[in-house]
DNA sequence: TTGTATGCGTTATCAC
DNA sequence: GTGATAACGCATACAA
């Protein structure tokens, strides 16, 4: 391996001279400079991270912890967030969660072992950071889903108000018997309750009311699990002529069950999702959901880790991610 | 930050007990072990990655470099990976190339730069990695699609051999107009030239003429270049009755394509993909497809990278994927 | 079975 | 402007 010593005598000058020229700082003479570069290009010295990092302290990677990077909606949003932090000079380390409450808060110590600078944590599960104190203090991002009360950097998506507009929407194409497959309601801060309660409100609002039949609980939000739930909803018998997916993937595994039922969408059932992920535009019929701006999410996420890496007693920050609907076959 | 310095000091021993007890090495007594064990919890010590890197000249961090992690075929593809690096005690940092040569030997010499211990390079234009000689002696496993002839370690899709089986179904199924919507032929070695002579292997053998009007080629391999060269196949006015897709995101495309020209899939035009993403059996009329055994091939890939770590002069291997053909409702 | 000395490649500090 | 020296936290080699 080539190291600043290497490169040092091959430029006739001192490591610390090269030290300075590789990290672009001054008080290095013009002629020096060039001397240490062209010694840097013929021998091919490349810095050692790890020499670095243990003196500085820090290795420019952050960690991005997601449930599973194969979700559509995580691949998409990873694919920001690694774009986003690139731009802001640090690489990224994709842990996978697992969805489980567990598999998050071994994310947070494995990547503090790791000695990642920051993490974003793309939490589903994890209701209680409480009980892991020997965290505080380290620079941790919430990105999507929970909400911790104020406690941590946190990039929210716009879940209450997302569902209410998507159900609204459904209201104002004459639904009336509009059903929501949603996931279980754990506790009262997760995205799913969030959700649900965009829906109530929604409906509230134009004088809808709620049937219990109509709400289905999923254990996962799958496109498996979305297609079981519909052809369920179908089979109880109980009339319907709208449905509010909890996510896009949950929505394209609906679509499919109603399909297996014989209803058509939207002249049957009208159909709407939640994260515009890549696939809705193009499903038969094409998908009408909440786009929330996920690059704006990432960009977000990735610019409050940095922050909170430079000072890390900045108050917390809350955003909530701007959303559109966008609408097209499933609600025509 | 906690230090082994820390952890001796309170157990009362001496650092190098603390690293012994760390790595598990033998020569500790039980009840030092033990004293070490609780001063660890107490005190929160965390080995330091870095230090123990710079001593050992090995990171533990594997490289994967994917065109886009936001195509489902590769977001699929990076969990198994991940999951089977996991198992050989490897972490995974994923590197985005955008399916462009610059930036498969830009991901090569970064990943040398952050000293990951290996790389594995799912590349798809890179074709002249001669071209690169000061990477030479770097574990380097290919990945998927291209062929460089037996100088890396690779593990293939089995894209003739699958590209051919997938023909053959839809030529047994009756169709005798088989179009194929591929990529850029831009060598002979690629995977989109490896698919077109299975496709023209399928119909030689089933006495069908090759009608270089069926032959559509793309840019690139999204569902909206699917989508395009299906409405314009339709729209020139030739006779189809069955198409292959080079992947299955272009499939959903050609799917969704086919559906804008008010055109029936399998009635009017039967249709197969190639790669089993996980949307493909959710889509309406779900969509039979080569499934090669992408568990198989991320198994394969990090055994072959850690072999490579561990004797860099071994001979390289070269593998097939295994695959079946998945046959769903849009060939029925 | 445990402790001591030394060095991995880099950077901060300070002297020249 | 440039260079010498001392850390950073850990593991190897060897001494006790």
């Amino acid at each position: 391996m080539v190291t600043m010593e290497d490169v040092a005598r091959l430029a006739g000058v001192s490591k610390m001279t090269v030290s300075n020229v590789v990290n672009n700082r001054d008080g290095v003479g013009d002629l020096v400079r060039q001397r240490v570069l062209e010694a840097i290009r013929q021998s091919g010295y490349r810095v050692n991270v790890s020499a670095r990092t243990l003196r500085s302290g820090r290795t420019g990677v952050i960690g991005l912890a997601v449930p599973d990077i194969e979700l559509p909606y995580f691949g998409h949003l990873a694919a920001h967030v690694i774009e986003a932090a690139g731009r802001q000079g640090f690489h990224v380390a994709i842990e996978q969660t697992g969805a489980a409450a567990a598999g998050e808060a071994d994310a947070i110590a494995h990547s503090r072992t790791l000695h990642f600078d920051g993490l974003i944590l793309s939490a589903v599960e994890l209701d209680r950071l409480d009980e892991h104190p020997a965290e505080a203090g380290y620079p941790l991002v919430m990105l999507g889903e929970q909400d911790f009360g104020g406690r941590f950097d946190h990039v929210a998506m716009p879940n209450e108000e997302g569902t209410k507009a998507a159900t609204t929407h459904l209201a104002d194409r004459g639904c009336r018997r509009i059903a929501i497959v949603t996931g279980r309601a754990s506790d009262d801060v997760n995205m799913v309750t969030r959700r649900h309660y965009g829906y109530l409100a929604a409906l509230a609002e134009r004088g809808i009311g709620v049937d219990p039949a109509l709400v289905f609980s999923l254990d996962d939000a799958s496109m498996e699990a979305g297609r079981e739930a519909a052809c369920r909803l179908v089979d109880s018998g109980h009339e319907i002529d709208g449905v509010v997916a909890v996510t896009d993937t949950v929505a394209l595994g609906v679509l499919r069950g109603l399909a297996d039922r014989g209803l058509r969408v939207p002249e049957d059932v009208r159909l709407i999702g939640f994260d515009d992920i890549p696939e809705s535009g193009f499903t038969v019929p094409s998908l009408s959901t909440v786009a929330p701006d996920h690059r704006w999410m990432a960009e977000r996420a990735v610019e409050l880790v940095a922050q909170r890496i430079r000072a890390p007693l900045r108050p917390t920050a809350q955003y909530v991610a701007p959303f559109e609907l966008v609408i097209r076959e499933s609600t025509r």
